[in-house]
DNA sequence: TCTGGGGTCCTAGGACCC
DNA sequence: TCTGGGGTCCTAGGACCC
C-alpha cells in the first residue's frame, strides 16, 4: 500500500507489458527453414502458413507483411487468399517448433520478471510492478524488443500500460517490431478514434448490434451510458463499456493453471453418414483426449460430443459421468451413448469432436473402495499403453478397434 | 465458402427442492 | 388449485479469444 499527498491509501499502479510475436507462425517457420539451409526468407515474400486443403482445413493461419498488404487475413480460405494474390506461397506449420520458439521467448522474459502470463503460444503479459529497479517500464520494453530481435531473430510488438487491457490494445497498434504506450491520458487520442471492432472481446456478432445504435468508434462506446450497455448486452455490455474506457483490474495470472476442459475434434476428409464409422472416430478421439487427461493426472466429470453437419450446423450433447474417470473405455462408452442419442440417421457429418469437462485433480478425488476388478484392469491397461506412447510416440501404439478410423483421420502428435 | 482446432465464459430454460 | 418464488444443478448453444 502507498500513500498520496493527503495521506490516503492508494493502490500502487500496475506496470504491465504485453508481448506479441509478429506473424508468429510465419516468422518461426521462416527461421526453421533458414536453419535448414533454405535461401529464401519467407518473411520477405508473399507467403502464408496454411492448413491442408486435402484435409478440408485450408485456411490461413499466419501471413507475411507482403501477403497482408494484399488484403489477406488470418482465418480466410487459401482459395480466397490465392484470388487476392496469385503468386502466394503456402507453407505448412510445425507445432513442435512453435512450442520451442515460444519457450525460448519465455526464458528470455523470465530474466525480467517471474510474473509472466502465457496468454497464448505467441503472447505474454508481464507484471513488472515489483521488478523495475531503476529502469522505467518503457526502457524495459525497448530492451526486450531489441534483445528478442538480436538473440532470437524474430520481432515482437510490445504494449506498455498500467493494466492488461490497455497493454494488449497498445501492442496491436502499428506493426511490426514496435513499442507502443497506452497510458490513461492517451486513451482518448490513441484508442477512442479506432473502429469499435478493434476493441478486445468485441467480435463479429456484436459489431452489427452496436452499429445499430450508431456506435462506430471505441470512443462512441465509451461515451454510452453504462446502465444502457448493461441493459442491452448484460455482463458483456459492462465488460465492453469498461474496456472502451480503459478499465481493467484483472491480475497477471503467472502461476501455471490446470486446464478446465480437454477436447479434440477432427474435420473428416469426406462427410460421413455411417454411424459405425462415427463411433470408430469417437474411439480414436477418446484415446487422444483421455491420454491427455491422464498426463495431467486429472479426472473428468463430464463428457461432451460435438457434431458438425455438412452445412455447418453445430450440435453438442453432454452428460455427467457416474464417477469421475480418466479411463479411455469409460469416456468412450458415454461418448457413444451421446452420439446415439443425438445422431439422426442419414445426416452427413463433417466434424466430430469429443471433450471432457469439470476436471478435477486425481489426488483430490475420493477413491472408491468398491472400484471393481474390471475397472482396475482398465486403469492398468491405460497405464501400460500410455507408457509405450510416451516412449515410442503417440501414433505408434493403436487399439485394434480403431484401426479403421486411422485410415480416415491421421493423428497428429499430441 | 473450397469455411481449423484448442480453449474459456456466459446465458437461458427445465428439473427439482424447499 | 384456475398454483409463488427463489436457489441450485444440469444441459444446449453461442460468443469470444488465439
Amino acid at each position: 500500500m502507498f500513500y498520496n499527498k493527503s495521506g490516503d491509501n492508494v493502490k500502487k499502479q500496475k506496470q504491465i507489458l504485453h508481448i506479441d510475436v509478429n506473424n508468429a507462425f510465419l516468422s518461426w517457420t521462416a527461421l526453421d527453414r533458414l536453419e535448414n539451409g533454405e535461401k529464401i526468407d519467407i518473411r520477405e515474400i508473399e507467403a502464408v502458413i496454411g492448413g491442408d486443403e486435402s484435409k478440408r482445413s485450408g485456411i490461413v493461419l499466419a501471413k507475411s507483411m507482403k501477403a497482408k498488404r494484399r488484403g489477406i487475413y488470418t482465418g480466410e480460405t487459401l482459395y480466397q487468399a490465392r484470388l487476392k494474390c496469385p503468386n502466394l506461397q503456402v507453407f505448412k506449420g510445425e507445432y513442435k517448433s512453435y512450442k520451442k520458439h515460444s519457450n525460448d521467448l519465455y526464458q528470455l522474459l523470465l530474466q525480467y520478471t517471474e510474473k509472466i502470463e502465457r496468454f497464448s503460444i505467441d503472447e505474454c503479459f508481464l507484471d513488472m510492478t515489483e521488478y523495475l529497479g531503476n529502469k522505467t517500464l518503457l526502457e524495459v520494453a525497448y530492451e526486450i524488443n531489441k534483445r528478442v530481435k538480436e538473440e532470437l531473430k524474430f520481432t515482437v510488438n510490445i504494449g506498455v500500460a498500467h493494466n492488461k487491457l490497455l497493454a494488449k490494445m497498445a501492442s496491436d497498434f502499428t506493426k511490426p517490431d514496435r513499442v507502443h504506450t497506452l497510458f490513461e491520458n492517451e486513451i482518448e487520442t490513441k484508442m477512442w478514434s479506432l473502429p469499435v471492432s478493434e476493441l478486445f472481446m468485441l467480435g463479429r456478432k456484436t459489431l452489427p448490434k452496436l452499429n445499430n445504435y450508431r456506435i462506430k468508434t471505441i470512443g462512441d462506446l465509451a461515451k454510452q451510458d453504462k446502465e444502457f450497455m448493461i441493459k442491452k448486452f448484460g455482463k458483456h455490455g459492462l465488460l465492453m463499456w469498461e474496456y472502451s474506457n480503459g478499465i481493467d483490474n484483472s491480475e497477471v495470472h503467472y502461476k501455471e493453471e490446470k486446464p478446465k476442459g480437454i477436447g479434440n475434434s477432427v474435420t473428416l476428409p469426406q462427410d460421413v453418414s455411417d454411424k459405425e464409422k462415427l463411433e470408430k472416430i469417437l474411439l480414436t478421439l477418446a484415446e487422444q483426449v483421455s491420454f491427455r487427461l491422464r498426463r495431467y493426472k486429472m479426472y473428468a466429470n463430464v463428457v461432451n460430443v460435438q457434431l458438425r453437419t455438412k452445412d455447418f450446423k453445430d450440435f453438442s450433447h453432454q452428460k455427467k459421468l457416474c464417477i469421475a474417470t480418466s479411463n479411455t473405455k469409460d469416456i468412450y462408452k458415454l461418448a457413444k451413448e451421446l452420439l446415439n442419442e443425438m445422431y439422426k440417421k442419414g445426416t452427413f457429418i463433417r466434424l466430430v469432436g469429443l471433450r471432457v469437462d469439470s476436471l478435477v485433480d486425481k489426488d483430490e478425488v475420493q477413491l472408491s473402495f468398491f472400484s471393481d476388478e474390471e475397472e482396475k484392469k482398465q486403469e492398468k491397461l491405460d497405464e501400460v499403453v500410455d507408457k509405450l506412447k510416451e516412449k515410442y510416440g503417440y501414433n505408434m501404439i493403436t487399439r485394434a478397434g480403431k484401426l479403421h478410423s486411422e485410415e480416415i483421420i491421421k493423428l497428429k502428435d499430441v
